[in-house]
DNA sequence: GTTTAATGGGTAT
DNA sequence: TACCCCTTAAACT
């Protein structure tokens, strides 16, 4: 389930659910015992996502670095509330870390990096990340970073397109159907898209992954991105603002009462979903919804590109 | 019951 | 390019 827009709305969730307060941090499946030890009952600073990675910060610089890979799921539910206690649910599966309070428990499965690591080797991480459409207006993720690193290389853009040092979050799914809905051949040579497609790809990806946090889902179709657009609007100017301004991820709950956040809290909470659509991801043998030829799909670097052939030639 | 695929990515060859 | 790691659920036999 992980592209960048999973890890942002996990770390949102995350400090709402545990940030300022002293979870109890365990490791059910053993695998990560020695370090679950060291930061059981240590207070949760933050939590903070960079491209793919998250980093929660407790005190005393230590960092739980956590990087979910391809199968990796972090799973936070609040079993109570202050006024209703419940008893801990058992964990399920293999659960390498889990983190719990008095009403919220999250669970780690399948994660490809659980580590414990210094604020140096975070800066080490984070140094080779491209920029972050999601961080988008803030220092270091400017899209040009991108673009100088496309002017010198000999691959496609697809290809760059995935590669976490030249773009920080974007993922296999992102990437065919960011390329499908700008018309854009996957194989084309980086260096060869015109800076200015390039610079309307990367204002697409911050808005795509913008509304991909905010619903918890990825969203890329036209007809459902209007529907997304229209609830966000519909949630008053914060939430709004903080779309806008390719945000919606950096919104600071903490501190707000039940009432506020029940105003701020986007209708996506409540569980409105929208149905699992794309214009070519998995549709390999399905007709275009444009121009009605067939989806093709290549393994391109290890993992299936899908792309339309007519659509997008040569662009 | 066994195999496969999944929105990743590092390391060896 | 191949192989390895992580885990689960759906698709096979």
């Amino acid at each position: 389930m992980p592209e960048g827009h999973t890890i942002h709305r996990l770390a949102l969730t995350l400090e709402r659910a545990f940030g300022g307060t002293r979870p109890e941090v365990s490791s059910p499946q053993g695998r990560f015992a020695d370090g679950a030890a060291l930061l059981d009952g240590r207070l949760l600073e933050r939590a903070e996502a960079w491209g793919k990675h998250l980093f929660l910060t407790f005190e005393g610089d230590r960092i739980l670095h956590i990087h979910l890979g391809l199968i990796g799921i972090f799973d936070v539910t609040q079993y109570a509330s202050p006024t209703s206690p419940q008893p801990l649910p058992p964990p399920v599966g293999a659960v390498r870390v889990r983190l719990a309070s008095a009403t919220h428990v999250a669970d780690l499965r399948g994660a490809m990096i659980v580590d414990l690591i210094t604020p140096e080797q975070q800066d080490a991480v984070l140094t080779r990340l491209g920029p972050d459409p999601l961080r988008a207006g803030t220092d270091g993720n400017e899209p040009e970073r991108a673009l100088a690193v496309m002017a010198r290389t000999g691959r496609t853009f697809a290809e760059v397109l995935m590669d976490q040092s030249v773009l920080a979050g974007v993922g296999n799914l992102y990437r065919c159907e960011v390329l499908f809905r700008h018309r854009v051949d996957p194989f084309r040579p980086a260096k060869q898209i015109r800076p200015q497609t390039f610079h309307t790809v990367w204002d697409d990806l911050v808005d795509l992954l913008s509304i991909g946090v905010a619903f918890g889902q990825i969203i890329t179709m036209d007809d459902q991105l209007d529907q997304a657009r229209e609830i966000i609007a519909g949630q008053g100017e914060q939430a709004s603002d903080a779309y806008r301004s390719g945000r919606l991820t950096l919104v600071d709950w903490r501190g707000a009462d039940e009432a506020e956040l029940g105003q701020r809290r986007p209708a996506y909470e409540e569980g409105s979903a929208f149905p699992r659509e794309f214009y070519v991801y998995q549709r390999d043998g399905q007709a275009c919804y444009t121009c009605g030829s067939r989806i093709r799909t290549q393994v391109l670097a290890g993992r299936n590109l899908f792309w339309c052939g007519r659509c997008q030639r040569r662009r």
